[in-house]
DNA sequence: ACGAGATCCTTGCGCGCGCAACCTTTTCTT
DNA sequence: AAGAAAAGGTTGCGCGCGCAAGGATCTCGT
């Protein structure tokens, strides 16, 4: 049984995506069905929120999101269409997009982060005691930054941003 | 700062996800490019590799990877396309189908195994020590069992750990 | 034994995403 | 100051997936 077919290390990484599969399909069905909001609506609506004013340049985002340029284009094409979202014309930069927050986006996700931070206390992070969580956060920063090393920027926090 | 836009639980699920999707995106990109399979291609493949003479029914696959039926269908398909798995019919259940190795199959996966246990080494476990992975694994076991009870059967390992 | 219902797999369809190509605007080079 | 190169965003296209519907086969109650 020490075939390279049951290394140690593909169990870790097959456990890994599992729970990850099975963490966001039972999250996103959730959220669609109390609060009509896909992940990746919440997400990107989560970071504007985040923002001063609700308002972020899309290259902002997309570096925030996982999302290439396209796909956030789409994104932000359909959260306009739902009147959550708006674009405005960039003050200091003609290329650039603005995405902002509207008032009835805001409003969705005051509804919305309180009810999505019950499922992921239900479906996560209350199956975990104190230790458990800092230990696993611990190591996710690890091979997060392992992976995505140009991270640790972005969210509204002032002291972080590199270029 | 403790609005519930900056709630501990969304940290927590925001890097669990970042680290997921580095992962994948940096193993696939990988995979791809010095074995020729997709991620979807090679845990399909080692699902069948691990069983007994590399046949399984597609009902059985379904349920130890995430993907539903009609998605495994299409995989398959393609599979079978490029000759790396071949279908056959169920001897005792004229309604089924299984998916089998070809020796083709079998050659690709004793290339592509080491070389993908080495992608996990270098951006996933090479992170962690031995404490920290343990640590870890305990850690996305209880979220596994949460999100996914009925897993736990399957992959002939016997040394699966129930929860 | 027979019909109702469940199970297995496949197909039509639509959706969301990434890639590559494109246009516009800014920045760099000289 | 002018041309080259880079950056920001959007679009055409194709792909892989899930959902719902469908045909075939098995199972179970009577």
């Amino acid at each position: 049984m020490d075939s390279p077919l049951h290394d140690e290390r593909l169990t870790l990484a097959g456990l890994f995506f599992e729970s990850y599969a099975g963490l966001a399909s039972s999250l996103g069905r959730r959220l669609e069905a109390e609060c009509g909001l896909t992940v990746q609506w919440f997400e990107v609506l989560m970071r504007l929120a985040r923002s001063p004013e609700g308002r972020l340049r899309m290259s902002d985002l997309t570096a925030q999101v996982t999302l290439t340029p396209s796909g956030l284009t789409r994104v932000i094409d359909r959260l306009e269409a739902a009147g959550l979202v708006s674009r405005e014309a960039c003050p200091t930069d003609r290329r650039g997009s603005l995405a902002v927050l509207t008032e009835q986006g805001r409003a969705r996700m005051e509804v919305a982060v309180p009810i999505h931070l019950g499922h992921l206390e239900d479906l996560f992070t209350g199956v975990l005691d104190d230790e458990e969580r800092v230990q696993l956060e611990h190591a996710l920063r690890k091979v997060r930054d392992r992976v995505n090393p140009c991270a640790t920027a972005g969210v509204a926090d002032p002291a972080a941003h590199v270029g």
